[in-house]
DNA sequence: ACTAATTTTTAGACTAGACTAAATTTAAAT
DNA sequence: ATTTAAATTTAGTCTAGTCTAAAAATTAGT
């Protein structure tokens, strides 16, 4: 298998996918390059390490690299990121939908799911999860040909006081956050009305099925809204 | 991650696995041990690398190696291939039942996402199907504990003239036979009446749904069966 | 029992990916 | 405009896994 692969299509290795979402994830925002040292961090390695791999990926033109400057991906390279992030958040809709998994339990499993290599099986998933837009974090998946469909969501800092929202995502998806939420009963579609927001602190005090409660700014920061 | 797993643990590598793998599959039928070239030839490997992994999987003891001898597994290797197995063919199962794959088509995906390490991941998907005892080539499914449910199949070449079975699995599942079968409308569960063997090329004469058909002893090899 | 053929192992070299330590470039601070 | 600090790259080394070619052990054939 694979004979002539190496040589045509220069079969892409696991490591250099995880390379090139990282940095997808972290060009997202902002439209200058991303930087050796913020990689290196995303991906627990040395920095000379992701030199090395970068000039590879340049190589093969999965983005464009200049010399301490840093990178950013070329067409080539956002495909292949899309079509990871398309297979990762699917993943994760199977998981908690059919499997049972918690939405802080999702994210390790389908780190290693995302890398199965058959375009059969990633679209078979998707038609048997019935097309879903979004997933168990509110992220949005893209479908067959990279399109996203885009909420005009906002951060709960950024939100109105008086206003009422329904929760649709995080930001932040470490399991001590998730747990966090859990814990005081905020998901996925949880209907929050914003109450007060303390300009010493930016504490934002909330309500929703007649509790309230003041988080912090940096929890308010990691809350995703959408006007209702 | 995996700060100290690697000299605790001993975590086990994709490329390890696969040799315990194969290494399983070469055994299962007498109890000598498993050659070099064999292995070779299964993996698509030179022998030099054989000798070089299995001095390896001998030293963290997955199995015993005697130079020039061959190799057998112990019983930690024995249930690192057990559990490999179970993940194989749970996967097929989701993939023929849930995702319209055919069962010529499961074998190369599932080879993949058999490497998948989580506990929660395959025992949940055990549950979401029911707790399957067979696959969809007819073969048997360990349970958790690496319990195989035992039936006595044998193949269509040692079956009694005269006598009527189910088709309940395949010995060789290249995509090649099984097209064969398909195309022939002979699938799982396919009830068949052996009328006639012929002794000069031990060919053998079958009726299925009103159908009768001559096949080779080659098929028939390969055919396993159950008597109704 | 001895040679020939086969199988298996050794020795040495290669690649991908990572690391350390040193060198270089850029950015910041006076 | 220097000096200093921070970020980045180079150079050299390491490990896992593979390979080729040569050597050693086993098996078969007479």
């Amino acid at each position: 298998m694979c004979i002539f692969v190496n040589h045509i299509t220069a079969m892409i290795t696991l490591t250099e996918e995880n390379y090139i979402k990282a940095i997808y994830h972290l060009g997202k925002y902002g439209r200058d390059m991303v930087n050796t040292n913020a990689i290196a961090e995303a991906l627990d390695t040395k920095a000379s390490s992701v030199t090395d791999m970068v000039k590879k990926l340049s190589e093969k033109e999965y983005l464009d690299y200049k010399k301490y400057q840093g990178v950013i991906l070329t067409d080539k390279g956002k495909h292949v990121a899309v079509n990871i992030v398309r297979k990762h958040r699917l993943w994760e809709v199977f998981l908690v939908e059919k499997l049972n998994f918690t939405w802080d339990e999702v994210h390790e499993v389908a780190e290693h799911l995302e890398h199965i290599r058959s375009e059969k099986l990633i679209n078979e998933l998707d038609a048997f999860l019935e097309f879903p837009s979004y997933d168990p974090h509110g992220d949005p998946i893209p479908d067959k040909n990279g399109k996203f469909k885009n909420i005009d969501k906002i951060p709960l800092s950024q939100s109105e006081t008086g206003c009422i929202y329904t929760c649709v995502g995080v930001k932040d998806t470490s399991s001590h956050f998730l747990k966090y939420l859990d814990s005081n009963q905020i998901g996925l579609g949880t209907i929050i009305e914003v109450l007060y927001r303390e300009p010493f602190d930016n504490s934002v005090k909330i309500k929703f099925n007649t509790t309230e409660m003041v988080v912090s700014q940096n929890v308010a920061k990691n809350l995703f809204l959408k006007a209702v």
